[in-house]
DNA sequence: CGTTATTTGATACTGTGTTATCATTATCAA
DNA sequence: TTGATAATGATAACACAGTATCAAATAACG
């Protein structure tokens, strides 16, 4: 990755431009305007890219295909919308300040905190 | 699902007996000392069975197959070790306070907080 | 411009987790 | 105990997301 390509810049402007964590089907929707006729696989490949140059990172659902947004961002949770299925970016803050800290309209049926690390077990070897 | 097996028996005992979520093949190992020569596609069949039957729920993980707990517990999230790659319940208590909840000799590295719920944009309609 | 090597798009393929199939075994009501 | 039928185990089949392949297109260098 290399080359300076109209599907590359569509690809990393749609992720930029989003303000969300998007899915790659939704990179590509979003890119088809800039770059009409991109394949799947192109955004496979140029996602796998960015996320190598560190330019992304991954979000990561259960159960789900993950999104990605631009890299850098201060620490911050997601809002997954159970009707379209989007993941909006919340400040942040987090719980039990969350409820503050979500956009007006949004409705929250519940919460999942996963914690990650090493377990005594693991710590001792 | 209406007999009483030796099978079904092990799977929902190892899942009850465990204290931590399962997954899949966890409940195959967990089961087959009460149930020799189990097979992974009876595995499959009885977590959905105690699935529907509201004895068992699902902890889903991002990127990672899901893990089964005993039903009706009361608010709590999880911790999944990086190393062993046991998923690990924690108490009651939400983010801060989730530091004083951990098990002696757990490690955070990081977490992850997400949120379910309805955005406004759908809300609307 | 022309050459060369990278990128692309279409699609075949892969890997993983789960479900379907089906002959055999086991439960349970009579 | 027996007979109906549900559950099991082995494994084939499936679904899904992502990756490999390869001919054609195109960027980048002179």
């Amino acid at each position: 990755m290399q080359r300076d390509t109209s599907q590359r810049r569509a690809i990393r402007r749609a992720l930029e431009d989003a303000g969300r964590p998007l899915g790659a089907l939704e990179v590509l929707e979003a890119s088809k305007g800039e770059a009409p006729g991109l394949g799947i696989a192109t955004v496979y490949r140029n996602i796998k890219a960015l996320l190598e140059e560190g330019d992304i990172s991954e979000v990561a659902l259960p159960g789900e295909p993950p999104r990605y947004e631009a890299a850098g961002k201060d620490h911050h949770h997601h809002f997954r919308c159970a009707r379209c299925e989007r993941v909006y970016e919340l400040g942040g803050a987090c719980l039990p300040d969350l409820k503050n800290a979500l956009p007006r309209g949004f409705r929250v049926t519940s919460h999942e905190v996963l914690v990650h690390g090493v377990c005594a077990a693991c710590s001792k070897r």
